[in-house]
Parts: C-alpha cells; structure tokens; sequence
DNA sequence: AATCCGGGGTA
DNA sequence: TACCCAGGATT
C-alpha cells in the first residue's frame, strides 16, 4: 500500500530522537508505554531517565517498595499506572515477560493500546494501536467521526507486517507532530493526498463540564529545619502521597493555584502557620521530602514558601 | 457507555 | 479558557 510507504519514509526521516527509541530492552519499552499513557513526551523523559537509572530492570522495580516507585512518579500524575506496574514487575520477575499482546494484555495497567504497543515495538508483532493521535489521524482520513472499532481495523489493514513498530510509531509520531489537534501543518503531511479532510475538522470535540473552583488552607508547620507533611490514607484520590495538613483559615497568602485537570478543579492553597504537630502527621527534612511521594500541590506549596528548591 | 483518575502544555 | 495528551479500570 501506497499510504504506508509514505508513512514510513516519512517516519525515517522526521522522526524524534527520544530516549525509549534507542533502546530494544522490552522493560524499557514498557516503562516508556506506561509513562505516555494521557502524558505528553515532553512531561515523560526526565521521568523515564530517572526511573530507569532508580530501577534498570524488572527485578529491580519488583523488589523495590512501592513508596520508592510512587516517589519517582510524584508529579507525574495518574499514580495508579506506578502502582500497577509495580505489581506487574513482580509478576514479570516470575513468570518471565510475555511475548505476545495477548499475554500482555493480561497484566495489571496494560490495556488494547499499551499491549499492541509494546508487542510491536519490542518484539514485532504485527498488532496496530490506537491512541488519540491514531484516532485523530485517521478520523481525518476518512473524514468522519469513525468509532474505535472502525480505526482499529483501518489501521490493523495499513500496518507493516515487515515494520509493525515503525508503522505504529509512524502513526502515533504524524499526529503528535504534524496532525496536530488543532492547526495541522497539511502542506507537509505525507498523507496529505490520502485524505479527506486537510484541516482540524475532525475529530468532533467532545464537551466537558465546566471548572469548579474549591480553596484549601494548608498549615506549613516547620521545626528545626524540618517540615510537618501527612499521609494521605483511605481516599481514593492520591492514597498514599505526602502534602501538607489542613487547616483553619485566618488569614495568610496564596501560596499556590493547582489545576486538577480531571477533578476539573482548580484549587487555590493558602498558608497557615503552625507549630503544633497535626494527627498522623511526620516531620522530615529537606533530603527525605526529596524521596517522598509528595501530591504536586504539596510539591509546589513547599517550594513557594522556599523549603524546597 | 460513562466516569474516574493528575498534571501540564498550548492556542 | 478549553482542549488534549503514545489509556486503563471500574461501574
């Protein structure tokens, strides 16, 4: 197919230089997948290039305790993907990797997408994925609001048997860099002739509800060079992390304005001095704040008020 | 099929 | 401000 020789040429000529594609380890790759999953690449690499060098291998994440591997996701979002791959390398340092989508599929924190992606990537297999970049980019193609069953078969019919892992790169890497959500650079779209559409017209933006905005006051509570943080427990929303413990407001300054982009939130933190130790609450120092799982409001709170650089 | 789960970039 | 990002799990 013509489409797909366009695609690839392309693909070898513009590609990025990212640090999960000068690697052929599959944990790598898979590590890479988890960690892109609704986070932009930008946001990744610093994250992978830690993570990697904390915990090069399988047995090396499998072993580790859960804070550690929550530590190095602090401020990465979505902390049950850490939680998820933390206990999928147990079972990997087990039973060995699986070889297949389907065996892929079948470990906690990988889906369709994250299966399809690292079976192609790290072993071949000819397994098309589809992400939003695909979804957007063959939308476009067909000039309609295709369901996911449509683009996956579309896609599954344009892959490279010989190239699956550059066909799926190829997809995912037009729409991140030309195909983009809005303005795409058609001119310079190797499909360009292969589509229907040639604008952002599809796919139809789906709605969302309105921002709500909620206030927090925080106490910032420090002794002897250490700081007072709490331990989010039993709640569905960030269990487990570290922030700062709540409480009354008087009067003090703004120390940090967090956007929760899927709570649809926007919450505006205050500061409260305290001296007294809260309940539950632990003292630390700069050095173990560093190596603590800490909710980026917390992470932004205590650099506003110069506790962390 | 809907909803929840973070945080940040971008126009 | 609104939309989206190399999605998955749960209901």
């Amino acid at each position: 197919m013509e489409l797909r020789k366009r695609l690839l040429a392309w693909y070898g000529r513009k590609k990025r230089d990212l640090p999960w594609r000068r690697t052929s380890d599959p944990y790598a790759i898979w590590v890479s997948e988890i960690m892109l999953q609704q986070t932009r690449v930008a946001a990744v690499v610093p994250y992978y290039e830690r993570f990697l060098a904390r915990f090069p291998d399988v047995c090396a994440l499998a072993t580790a305790p859960l804070d550690d591997v929550l530590a190095q996701w602090s401020g990465l979002g979505y902390y049950r993907r850490a939680r998820h791959l933390h206990a999928a390398a147990a079972i990997v340092a087990r039973d060995g990797f699986p070889g297949t989508a389907k065996e892929l599929r079948a470990l906690p924190g990988i889906g369709a997408y994250t299966a399809a992606a690292i079976a192609s990537i790290a072993f071949g297999e000819a397994a098309a994925v589809v992400d939003g970049n695909v979804e957007r980019v063959v939308c476009r193609l067909a000039a309609g609001d295709l369901t996911k069953r449509e683009i996956g078969e579309r896609a599954q019919a344009w892959i490279s048997p010989r190239s699956p892992a550059n066909f799926n790169q190829a997809l995912m890497e037009l729409g991140a860099i030309v195909c983009t959500p809005r303005s795409p650079s058609c001119p310079r779209c190797p499909l360009r002739e292969f589509c229907a559409t040639r604008s952002d017209r599809w796919p139809t933006p789906r709605k969302r509800a309105a921002p709500i905005d909620k206030r927090v006051e925080v106490v910032f509570a420090t002794r002897g060079g250490r700081v007072q943080l709490l331990r989010r427990s039993g709640t569905a929303l960030l269990d487990g992390m570290w922030e700062l413990p709540s409480g009354k407001q008087t009067d003090g300054d703004v120390l940090a304005t967090v956007k929760h982009g899927v709570l649809n939130q926007r919450l505006s933190y205050r500061v409260w001095p305290g001296r007294r130790t809260a309940a539950g609450a632990r003292w630390f120092t700069v050095r173990e704040v560093g190596e603590l799982p800490l909710t980026t409001a917390a992470r932004k709170c205590l650099k506003a008020v110069g506790f962390l650089p």
